[in-house]
RNA sequence: GCGGCUGUGGCGUAAUUGGUAGCCGCGCCAGACUUAGGAUCUGGUGACGCAAGUCGUGGGGGUUCGAGUCCCUUCAGCCGCACCA
């Protein structure tokens, strides 16, 4: 009987939907297991082959743990709003749910065809006000709460504000924009605008001054991981930096513990290296300085306290408010000038002209350990956002001072002993300190570093500081606060609304707020968000909404909580829902979320861990990260100023421009001329170059997208293999966290198998045969053998090394010809993860009732794995001579007397003595002579 | 610049974790069947050699009876961060 995959992956199909085979409740008396994908943004390109890789990983995972025992929750979604949808709205007119839901019918349609045991029930949609209600839900939990650092947790804002009717600031240790110092009196003179303004400070979601990435062209703002080399992530405009009030989530307050939660999780080194690298975590010092001549002082950050002799000049932020307090009148001019133009330079052009630059601000500081004078500059090197946004500048051992000060022609003065500053600066923290301080400028009772280890001084120097009250330890975070206003229509709405120039939180009760209809999707005449078109854009009494909408990661914070109890109307997710299902035990998706969602998600999991909503601390115990699939594109080369195309080979002998030409009318880099004629109309009378009668096409691996006609779409590869051919060839293609580019090459392969396969239970006929004879011990081996191996491949992923034991194996079995029923029908339950709809197929011929999802995942008996005899390698010296067969059984002092004993091993003894014979166990005889 | 990862046949990859390098698949070669087909089956396939054998895991060095695996060094490629003080 022949494989009819199309047949039978449809007729399953249907009866997994009837049967609500992959519906999951909760079930106390189960382990819980709960395996989750990265959910997709749907875009209109649909899926590629690239896209399911990770899906079928873990889908094999989730069955594997199912035939465990294990109640697996395995749900699907769709990250619904987004960028692509809205501009494709301002580009059409198009409403972007019309859109969003049309490409979410097309994904599920071709996920549909894969076979994945997703529970459908549960599935959610960020753009779902359902869903969105949770967002906001979320978004005003965050606007009541501020981060304590005292007791390292969330609180509410009104435990802050009992504090100020009592103490005013004195004792508050939280998480703040800038620190306020007031009393209670002066707090309850507050008034209602001004109290709300101070709360503002605090709020874990608050509105603030900062400074954004502004994309024009888009015109919204972006998060720094939505900027990449000084362009915005999708589209690839320009980024400038400007000042803006935007809602922004203070997510720098759990730096701390989103840095030591890593060690609880077990993800790989490199993506947790990746998160320590984005927070940024460095320990040093802070410093004031005061400014000569008049009783200001600023502040400045260190991580190397020693050097604190070497400062020769100090450096300002362009963009640091201390700027106009310390420009002189001298220079006031010059300066200005130097900030404005800093003001108009992009990120990128920042990034890419490293050109040094700077002004004299005029006034001088005071060393606070040496008393000297120092001058202060303005530079653009100094980050505002970084520190204080004021440095002390130590030319010789900073590489950046030290380029500043060749350029201005500034003291550079070495402190470590036998280092050489005549060509670069020597920023290594080692050796031993010197010139610290110099001699002849001693102080009674001063720091004296000379003689000390670099890291022995900084710490010395930090005592110090503490010490005489010249500043304090401090440990600051790259790790900035996340902003969370766009400008833009496509994104939940804020629960928001204005009193008196304040904001204020809607009440849980009128939630959802649903997103209002728009004439358009663009900003307003006078330069608002879109939403400011909304007719009716209030709350009852009259006061304005707000006008942003949240960006793409609000969304996607949250919604592997809600898969656990994605219906409930009442809460997030209910108590019990929650206990049960815990965390995520299995999370896979690609890498470029690491410093993104990774970060949100673990930063909003946090939060509700701290209010009580969630049992868990971190939200994903386990990730592992798929490979991208690239594409492996083809060019036709079209001879310059005319419709003629010439083959690779004999290109270098024209001028020609190479196009990008679909990969569906390309086989093995063989173009189908015909196909190339109707593919587009401007080719339908092109002519060709050939070589030997053919045209073939260059081709290069580049990432999978739709301008570069390289995608492959995986209805394809089911239309013509089938699901279960699909869902093996991509595990077979190599380690699943490699990248690899798609190549079709070698489907033929694992097709040939999954026939083979089949073919071992069918007759002649259109029907089924199997055996009940005994198994015999080659065929039980066999089976044994591949229960180990795809048990422990499993677990650690190796999906790749798994199909090919399955080849192994039924290759073995199709040579001794074994359709045992006891052979055949832990096979199939072995198969099931891998390749659910033959296995369904196959379980019901061989008689049962249930689907093979119920059936109990089979143990190795190693019994069965046992050879009769070993084969040793006999070396001589590390040579391996001549081989013997040993009883699997036989004892080391056995095998050592049989080698010696045997004629062969006289040669390489030749009479001398034998230092000692190492016997490793199944594998080599090593016998060492003198 | 700092940090991480990778390097094995023509190709994708594997190696019991320090024990006969190259499993499985693609491709290729030969053969079988055949109403020549992009079907199926069988055998072969790291390099050199008629052979016994020799050499082989980016290069060089080391530890070890034994190294793809461990250590040092070097080269190449990929990824992350990057005027972060």
């Amino acid at each position: 009987m022949e494989y009819n995959f199309r047949e039978i992956e449809q007729k399953w199909q249907k009866r997994w939907v009837a049967d609500g085979t992959y519906k999951v409740i909760e079930d106390k008396g189960k382990k819980k297991f709960y395996v989750l994908n990265m959910f997709p943004y749907p875009s209109g390109a649909g899926l590629h082959v690239g896209h399911p890789l990770g899906y079928i990983a873990s889908d094999i995972y989730a069955r594997y743990k199912r035939l465990n025992g294990y109640n697996v929750l395995n749900p699907m979604g769709y990250d619904a709003y987004g960028l692509p949808a809205e501009q494709y709205a301002i580009q059409t007119g198009q409403h972007p749910a019309i859109t969003t839901a049309r490409n979410i019918a097309r994904y599920r349609e071709q996920l549909d065809k894969i076979g994945f045991s997703f529970d459908w029930s549960r599935e959610v949609r960020t753009c779902d006000p359902h869903y969105y209600k949770w967002t906001q839900w979320a978004f005003i939990k965050m606007f009541h709460h501020y981060y304590d650092n005292a007791e390292d947790k969330a609180l509410p804002v009104e435990r802050l504000v009992e504090h100020f009717e009592a103490h005013g600031t004195d004792g508050i240790n939280a998480a703040c924009g800038e620190e306020l110092h007031f009393t209670a009196d002066e707090w309850r003179g507050m008034g209602e605008v001004e109290r709300q303004r101070v709360l503002m400070n605090y709020r874990i979601a608050y509105l603030g001054d900062t400074v954004v990435n502004w994309c024009p062209a888009l015109g919204t703002v972006l998060a720094n991981d939505e900027v990449v080399d000084g362009v915005s992530e999708r589209g690839g405009h320009p980024v400038v930096q400007r000042v803006m009030k935007q809602w922004c989530l203070r997510v720098s307050a759990y730096a701390e513990r989103l840095l030591t939660g890593l060690e609880t999780v077990d993800w790989t080194d490199s993506l947790k290296e990746t998160q320590r690298n984005w927070i940024g975590r460095s320990e040093g010092a802070e410093l004031q300085f005061k400014v000569k001549g008049s009783d200001k002082t600023f502040t400045i950050f260190t991580t190397r306290a020693d050097t604190v002799f070497g400062v020769t000049f100090m450096v300002l932020a362009p963009e640091s408010e201390l700027v106009a307090e310390l420009v002189t009148d001298d220079q006031r001019d010059a300066v200005n000038a130097y900030v404005e133009a800093t003001k108009k330079r992009t990120e990128r052009e920042r990034i890419s002209d490293r050109r040094v630059t700077g002004v004299f601000t005029g006034s001088y500081a005071e060393n606070p350990l040496t008393g000297e004078s120092v001058p202060v500059w303005v530079s653009d090197y100094v980050l505002a956002g970084y520190g204080t946004g004021a440095i002390m500048a130590v030319p010789a051992h900073d590489s950046r001072d030290y380029a500043f000060a060749k350029h201005f022609g500034l003291e550079i003065r070495p402190l470590i002993e036998g280092c050489d500053v005549s060509e670069s600066s020597f920023d290594a923290k080692e050796g031993r300190m010197t010139n610290s301080p110099r001699a002849g400028f001693e102080r009674e009772g001063g720091l004296v570093l000379n003689g000390l280890e670099v890291k022995e001084a900084i710490a010395k120097t930090k005592q110090y500081i503490k010490e005489k009250g010249l500043g304090r330890i401090k440990v600051n975070y790259r790790l900035r606060d996340a902003i969370f206003s766009r400008q833009r229509y496509w994104g939940e709405p804020f629960p928001i609304y204005y009193k008196d120039g304040m904001p204020y939180t809607l009440d849980e009760s009128q939630l959802p707020l649903e997103l209002p209809e728009v004439d358009k999707f663009l900003p307003t005449e006078t330069g608002e968000p879109p939403l400011g078109r909304a007719k009716g854009w209030t709350t009852a009494e009259g006061y304005p909404l707000e006008l942003n909408t949240m960006p793409g990661f609000a969304g996607s914070s949250a919604y592997y909580i809600r898969y656990m109890d994605p219906h409930n109307d009442k809460a997030l997710v209910s108590k019990e829902a929650d206990e049960y299902w815990e965390n995520v035990d299995l999370y896979v998706g690609g890498t470029e979320h690491a410093t993104g969602h990774l970060i949100y998600s673990r930063f909003w999991n946090k939060f509700l861990y701290d209010i009580g909503v969630v049992v868990k601390d971190e939200p994903f115990k386990k990730l592992v990260n798929q490979g991208m699939i690239q594409g492996r594109s083809n060019f036709v080369y079209r001879i310059k100023d005319t419709n003629t195309f010439v083959s690779a080979g004999l290109k270098s002998g024209y001028d020609v421009t190479p196009l990008h030409v679909d990969v569906n009318i390309v086989s093995n880099d063989i173009l189908d001329i015909d196909a190339f004629k109707a593919w587009r109309h401007e080719y339908a009378d092109a002519e060709f170059v050939l070589e030997d009668g053919k045209y073939v096409c260059g081709w290069a691996v580049e990432k999978m997208s739709k301008s570069m006609y390289n995608v492959v779409n995986p209805d394809m590869i089911v239309e013509k293999y089938g699901a279960d051919t699909l869902r093996m060839y991509e595990m077979f293609l190599g380690p699943v966290e490699q990248s690899k580019p798609w190549d079709t090459n070698g489907i033929d392969g694992v097709h040939r198998f999954l026939k083979k396969f089949w073919a071992l239970s069918s007759d002649k006929g259109g029907g089924f045969a199997f055996s009940d004879a005994e198994p015999t011990a080659g065929e039980l081996k066999s089976l044994h053998k591949l229960i180990k191996k795809v048990t422990t491949d499993i677990e650690n992923f190796s999906y790749n090394t798994s199909v090919a034991a399955f080849m192994i194996c039924v290759n073995e079995l199709t040579a001794l010809k074994c359709n045992k029923r006891t052979i055949i029908e832990p096979l199939v339950v072995l198969i099931a993860p891998f390749a659910p709809h033959i296995a369904e197929e196959l379980w019901e011929a061989l008689g049962h009732t249930t689907t093979v999802c119920d059936a109990q995942w089979p143990v190795c008996n190693e019994g069965y794995l046992k050879e009769d005899t070993v084969n040793y390698a006999i070396s001589f010296n590390g040579k391996a001579r001549f081989n013997l067969q040993f009883a699997a059984d036989a004892t080391n002092e056995e095998i050592e007397r049989t080698v010696l004993a045997h004629e062969n091993s006289q040669k390489y003894i030749g009479g001398k003595a034998i230092k000692k014979v190492i016997i490793v166990p199944r594998k080599i005889v090593n016998v060492v002579v003198a």
